[in-house]
DNA sequence: GCAATATTGTTGACAAGTTAATGATTATAG
DNA sequence: CTATAATCATTAACTTGTCAACAATATTGC
C-alpha cells in the first residue's frame, strides 16, 4: 500500500505545508507582541501602522497600505480609529486633495517610546536563541519567495 | 546624521521585519489558489478545513482546529457553513457527548477532487520556481521557529 | 476646454480573527 | 458520592480581511 499523493490522487499533504507553516511561524512570532501591546490596547495592525508612519515620516495612505501590508478598507478604519485616539493626525495634500497625509502625534510616539525597548527585546530574544545567520537566511528565502511569479 | 536604531533610540526598522515578511509571503503563495477556490465559493480556511479532515478522517473539532491553525471560535463558524453547503457532517462522539466529530460528505470530496490538480499545479509550479531545496530549507527554518521559545 | 479614464480613499456587506463569557459534559479530588 | 475543576464547543461583541461599489479629484487624449 502506497501512500504517494501522484498514485492516489491525492493533494499533497498538509504536514509540509509552506501556507500553514508561514501561519505557524507568525503566531509564534506575534504572540508575545500581541500580549505586550494588549496592555495599551494596541492590535498588531495598529502597531505596524504606527511604526511604518514613525519610520518613514507623513505618508499618503496607499502607501502606507503596501508597506504596512494592509488592504486600504482596513487600513482606512484603522487610521480613523487612531485618530480618534489622538495618535495619529490626517492632512489633505496640498498637492492632490485626493491623497491625506498621515503623521504620527506627539502621543503616538510615546505610545511607541513607551513599547519600543520591550519590542527591540522580543527580536533580540529571537535572533539569540534562533541565531543571526538563520534568521538572515530566513528574510532572504522569504524576500526571494515574493518575487516567484506564480 | 546615523540611522543606526542604536543611536536613535528608535525601532528595527520594518524594511526587514519578519512579521511581514511572512505576511507579504503567504500573500504571494495564496493568492493563485484564492483565485482558483472562488470560483466555488471556497474561501482559503474553508479548503483548509477541508484539506485537514479528507486527509486525516473523521475528526474532533479542537484537532482540526490545531491542525488547521484556526481559533475555535472561527472554526466553529466554518464548519456550521461547510455542514450547511452539505460538504462536511458532524455527529456527537459516542465516547464524550462534549466532543462532535466531522467527516466530509462525498459532495465535500467531489469538490476536493475538482480542485485539487490545480492545487498541486500551482505548488509544483512554486517548487520549479523557487527550488525544492530552497522550499525544504525555508520549511525546515519555519519549523523550527516555531520551536523557539520567547 | 472637455469627455473618458485613472487614482485615492471611503463605505457597505459579509467572512474570519480575537478575546471573554457561557452551557454542557466529563474528569478529578476529597 | 459529591463538589470542584477541566474540557469541548458555542455564542457575543468587537476588530480586521475581503470584495464590490462609490464619490471626489486628477490625468489623459481629443
Amino acid at each position: 500500500m502506497t501512500t504517494d499523493p501522484a498514485d492516489t490522487g491525492m493533494l499533497r499533504q498538509t504536514n509540509r505545508s509552506l501556507p500553514i507553516a508561514l501561519l505557524r511561524a507568525r503566531e509564534t512570532l506575534m504572540e508575545p507582541v500581541r500580549i505586550m501591546l494588549s496592555k495599551s490596547q494596541i492590535s498588531e495592525q495598529k502597531w505596524r501602522v504606527l511604526r511604518v508612519v514613525s519610520e518613514s515620516g507623513p505618508m499618503e495612505q496607499t502607501s502606507i497600505a503596501r508597506t504596512a501590508c494592509l488592504l486600504l478598507p482596513s487600513l482606512t478604519r484603522i487610521i480613523h480609529a487612531l485618530e480618534r485616539d489622538g495618535l495619529l493626525e490626517r492632512n489633505v495634500a496640498s498637492t492632490d486633495r485626493r491623497k491625506s497625509i498621515v503623521t504620527v502625534t506627539e502621543k503616538g510616539r510615546a505610545l511607541i517610546r513607551e513599547h519600543s525597548a520591550q519590542s527591540n527585546q522580543i527580536f533580540d530574544d529571537l535572533e539569540a536563541q534562533f541565531g543571526a545567520e538563520k534568521l538572515n537566511t530566513l528574510l532572504d528565502l522569504l524576500e526571494e519567495l515574493q518575487q516567484v511569479k506564480i
